[in-house]
DNA sequence: TCTTCCATTAATGTTTCGTTAAAATTTTCC
DNA sequence: GGAAAATTTTAACGAAACATTAATGGAAGA
C-alpha cells in the first residue's frame, strides 16, 4: 500500500486530503511546513509526496529543490493556486512530476496521485503530458496550447477539461465523467457545455463546426486529430 | 460451473450482474470494495474476476496488480466508466484479460465472460470492442463505424443494438433479449423495428435485401459477417 | 386462406445541445 | 482591504437530434 506525504499548512486542507488517500487506501502522512516535510521524508520514506507550493519557514519550491539535491527520487505532486504560474513552472523544472491547481477536486487529487504513481511504476500506456495533432501543440506541464505556433490561452477549468479529453483521444468522455473528474459530483450539466463552447471559441477554425471537439450526442464530447 | 467473482461497490450493479451469471449457470460470488476482493479469491478460488475499477478501499488496479504479483493466474474482466481509457490500458497491461465499458449491456458481460473462460484454456489476445467484418470495422469505445474506409453515424440506441448484435454475431437475439437489454422495462416492439430499419439503412448495401442484420422470423435478429 | 409477424413511412413527442447574456464568484492589482 | 478584472456558473430559449408511436401493406408460416 502507497505511503503518501501530504504538506499542507492549512489544516482543513490537510485533513480533506489525508481523508479522501485513505478512502482510497491509501496511507497518508501529513507535515506542516518545510522542515518537518524533509524530516518525515527521511523517516516515512513516502511514495509520493504532495507539496504545497506555498508555506511557512521554508517554501514550498525549496523544499522542491532540497529534495532533489539530495538525490530523491520520489515523485512530487505541487499544490498551487492560480496566478502563481511562474512559481509552477519553476516547480515543474525542479523536477515535480504534477501540479494540481486551487482549488481541486478531491476527485481530481486522487486521479493525478494515482496517475503519477502509475508512470513512477513504470506502467506504459500512461497519457504523456504533451501532444501535438496537426496544427495543435499541447504541453499541459507548461500550461501552453500552441495552434499554428502561436500560443492560445486557456483557463484553468478549460484547461482541466482539455487535458481529460486529450488524454481519452478518440474516444467520448461524458459529461458525468468531466464533472466527477474535475469538478466535485454537484454542478450543473450545464456548466460543461458552456466550457465546450468556450474551448471551442478558441481552439477551433470554425468553433460552430467544430472538427477537434465533436459532440457524440447523447453520450459526451471527444477530442479527435 | 465456473464460479465467478463479481468486485463491485455499487450494489445495484452487482445485483444485475449476480442475475444474469446465475442465469447462465455461473455460480457468483460478490465483494464490494478491494479487500473483501483479495480475501474471497483466497477462499472462494474463483474462476473469472469482473473487477470494476473505481473502487472504494482499494482501487482495482491495485487489486490486479496484487493478485498478478501474488502469481494469480486467475483472468480477470475490467469494468470501466467512459473516458478512463488510461486506467483500461494501464489495467490490461497489469494482466486484465478484457474490459468492458459502462454502460454495458448484460448479455455481453456474459458474452465476454465466455470468451474470455473459453481463452483462459487456450490462446491469448485480446478482442474487446473493436470488430471487423468484411468492409466493415467497428470500434464501439470510440463509437465509431466504418464501412469501407468511411464513416457511418449511428445514434446511441443504434450503437447499442449494434453492439448487442456484433457480440453475439451469428446467433439470433430476440427482440425481447434487446428490449431487456437495452431499455429497462417493455417498450413497444415496433420501436426495435424501427432502429433495425434504421440501422440497415446506414449498414447494408441494399436495405430492402439485407446481407448483414438478418430478420429471423418469430425469432429476432441476427448480425452475419 | 388466414393469421401473425415484419417492413416501411410519416408524424409526433421528447431529450439533448448550442448559444447568449447576465449573475455570482474568484482573483488580481492597487 | 477594496475596487476592478477575469473567470465560473446559472438561466433561458430555440434548434437540432433522437426516440417512439401509429398506421398500412406485405410476407411468412400454419
Amino acid at each position: 500500500m502507497n505511503k503518501i506525504l501530504i504538506v499542507e499548512d492549512d489544516h482543513n486542507i490537510a485533513l480533506g486530503i489525508e481523508d479522501n488517500l485513505k478512502m482510497e487506501g491509501f496511507m497518508p502522512v501529513l507535515a506542516h511546513d518545510g522542515h518537518e516535510a524533509l524530516e518525515k521524508v527521511k523517516t516515512e520514506k513516502p511514495d509520493l509526496i504532495i507539496l504545497d507550493i506555498m508555506l511557512p519557514k521554508l517554501r514550498g519550491l525549496d523544499v522542491c529543490r532540497k529534495l532533489k539535491e539530495d538525490g530523491s527520487k520520489t515523485p512530487i505532486i505541487i499544490l498551487s493556486a492560480l496566478g502563481q504560474e511562474s512559481d509552477k513552472v519553476a516547480g515543474l523544472e525542479l523536477g515535480a512530476d504534477d501540479y494540481v491547481t486551487k482549488p481541486f477536486s478531491p476527485r481530481e487529487l486522487v486521479t493525478r496521485v494515482k496517475t503519477v504513481l502509475r508512470r513512477a511504476q513504470g506502467v506504459k500506456g500512461t497519457a504523456p503530458e504533451a501532444y501535438k495533432f496537426g496544427a495543435i501543440e499541447a504541453d499541459f506541464k507548461k500550461f501552453q496550447v500552441l495552434k499554428n505556433g502561436k500560443e492560445i490561452k486557456f483557463t484553468a477549468a478549460e484547461y482541466k477539461i482539455l487535458r481529460l479529453l486529450f488524454a481519452n483521444e478518440g474516444e467520448p468522455v461524458s459529461r458525468h465523467t468531466i464533472l466527477a473528474d474535475i469538478w466535485s459530483e454537484d454542478v450543473t450539466t450545464r456548466t460543461v457545455d458552456t466550457h465546450i463552447w468556450n474551448i471551442r471559441e478558441k481552439l477551433e477554425d470554425d468553433p460552430k463546426d467544430p472538427k477537434r471537439i465533436i459532440t457524440v450526442h447523447r453520450i459526451g464530447y471527444k477530442f479527435v486529430k
